[in-house]
DNA sequence: TCTATTTGTTGGAGCGCTCTAAGGCTGTAG
DNA sequence: CTACAGCCTTAGAGCGCTCCAACAAATAGA
């Protein structure tokens, strides 16, 4: 198992060690003549450079930590996916840890991060203090995904909550609504700004809101659907795709029909929406995107390109399906 | 930016590097008092050991490697998931990779995971050749998840499709049901084995096998429905749960109930299935556990406890929802 | 008291690589 | 035939750590 080292490609080869290290490394200087020689005994004793002794020789890294909360969710997953393509584009590659909504696993999840000396470090939606972050953000770039910061060391990539759930209310009240409900996430973790979008959306058409607490699932939905009885609204905005499935739910339980009778705006245009079944109208967060800028903004940093933080503020968009229509008599 | 290192902390406590590398390490024999010294000048300084430097110098490497070729589809997102929790157990740190669901993407991730000299790799459904699977085993131990082999050097970690889909037949069949149809996978990765699963079930009970080539979406689904029309069978049997869903709104366009008319099953207990206004019956695959299991496997033979592979055959298991009754009219 | 043992500590070599500075070679000019 | 550019090539130091052998100090046994 003992792998072979650049002395044994260059030994048999009939050059130095560090002949190798410049044919590994793709330096123009080399003669043809060796450079096929080296290349030939490196294919030869099945040799590969070793990542770790050129990290360590080289002072320089070609990692990126990314820390998730858990991949379970599809959200973060995503955004990782996002994030490795461009990692990957350039050379880099991706050291990878959970720090399952706790602190305290978040914090040792950064140090094992840290360990590795990362070229940058991606923290999706972390929950640990900003003093925290703030420490890593001294030993490596950082750039914070779905949690906003005012660090001047750290660059943000968030979606634009507000304007989402605005553009939600914009699309029902152009059909004709008035009457237009929101529920809620309650202390779920992007509900308070879509919360204020729906607030300022209301108060810009002159309408009354009308926020029902409820939270991030599809149980919450129904529920929340149900306390609406006796004064139904023309019109629903959920606070995420699973709360509107389940507001649907409760709806057609009430013997109410969708779209005809009450319309549904869901949020994160999840597979879930996608489905026939289901086609739900909602909102859609560009999730690969945002790690493709987390990315970017990390290289960004590593080569020195920028030093300012950067705010990335992701426009979400409108995904039309069935679940929405005028409302039957306009109130 | 320069970061301190263990001669450092060694001059500031008034010991030697050694003696410091000796406590980083947690090793008994070092006095009370030193200790503390060194403790103290860590957190002082900010010490923190350079993963990279430890593992050159230890010549063992404390990462896995991992590659899946995307994170977008939820299973593997899971698995990795499982593996990441074994891992972090242990002091392992995962390091990531994409294929793409290209061999030549992939061979390249391969290389990149290698030349870290993971202590194993985890190769989640690859599309490579299993001569380059057998090449990166020489290197390092290797578990295959969702993807079986024979070659003596790899661990596998699969679900048991066939046993899977037979427990839906099973249910099926004690409900009083005889004619019972699948909806297959078509060309689709464990769409092989469910069929298989499928026609030895329904031979066991004597009964008549119907399989429709369909395709893991909920297009397929729906498509494969309507070609059934005119012969309705009193159960369908998914390759999956978005088929599944697809089939469901088809039969419910043709005026046929769920599961009034129509029983219905699904595969894969995504979070789809669990929602309230799908509550689909379906198979449960243990995808964490896939992910526990195949970290284990490679810490067994990091640990050097075993030699032999190991095949893990995961039992799925059945989950009763509201898709499925008795059949009106037995037939 | 003196030698064995145990316990705690240290210098130095070396992991596989990069990088700098210096060296060898060619070829052309003087 | 020597000088001086190039252009390749190489020796050697060193990245931050671990590990071994050696040693000093404290304890035990005789």
């Amino acid at each position: 198992m003992a792998r072979p080292t650049m002395d044994d490609v260059g030994k048999r080869a009939g050059v130095s060690r560090a002949l190798v290290s410049l044919v590994m490394r793709g330096s123009p200087k080399v003669s043809d003549r060796r450079r096929a020689a080296v290349l030939q005994a490196a294919e030869e004793l099945g040799y590969s450079p070793h990542a770790m002794a050129r990290s360590l020789a080289s002072r320089t890294s070609h990692v990126l930590g990314v820390m998730v909360s858990d991949l379970h969710n599809a959200f973060f997953a995503e955004v990782v996916d996002g994030l490795d393509a461009v990692a990957a584009e350039h050379g880099f590659d991706l050291i990878l840890n959970t720090g399952g909504r706790s602190p305290a696993r978040e914090r040792r999840a950064l140090r094992s991060l840290l360990s590795f000396r990362p070229a940058g470090l991606a923290l999706l939606s972390p929950v640990v203090p900003t003093a925290d972050i703030g420490r890593a953000a001294e030993q490596t770039p950082v750039v914070l995904v779905a949690r906003s910061s005012r660090l001047a060391t750290v660059d943000t990539v968030n979606d634009d909550g507000e304007r989402g759930i605005g553009l939600a209310v914009d699309h029902l009240v152009s059909l004709g609504h008035r009457r237009i409900a929101h529920l809620d996430g309650g202390e779920g973790s992007q509900s308070a700004p879509r919360r204020r979008g729906y607030l300022a959306a209301m108060a810009a058409h002159g309408l009354a809101p009308r926020v029902v607490r409820s939270e991030y699932t599809d149980v919450g939905g129904a529920r929340a659907v149900r306390g609406l009885a006796g004064d139904m609204p023309t019109a629903i905005v959920s606070c995420n795709d699973f709360n509107a499935v389940g507001a649907i739910s409760a709806l057609e339980e009430a013997g109410l029909r969708v779209p005809r009778d009450v319309s549904v705006v869901g949020y994160d245009n999840t597979s879930l929406a996608a489905l026939r079944h289901v086609s739900l109208t909602t909102i859609d967060q560009p999730r690969n995107e945002f790690g493709r800028l987390a990315a970017e903004a990390l290289l960004q940093r590593v080569r020195g390109e920028r030093v300012e933080p950067v705010r990335h503020l992701l426009h979400p968009s409108l995904v039309v399906r069935s679940t929405t229509a005028p409302p039957v008599r306009p109130a």
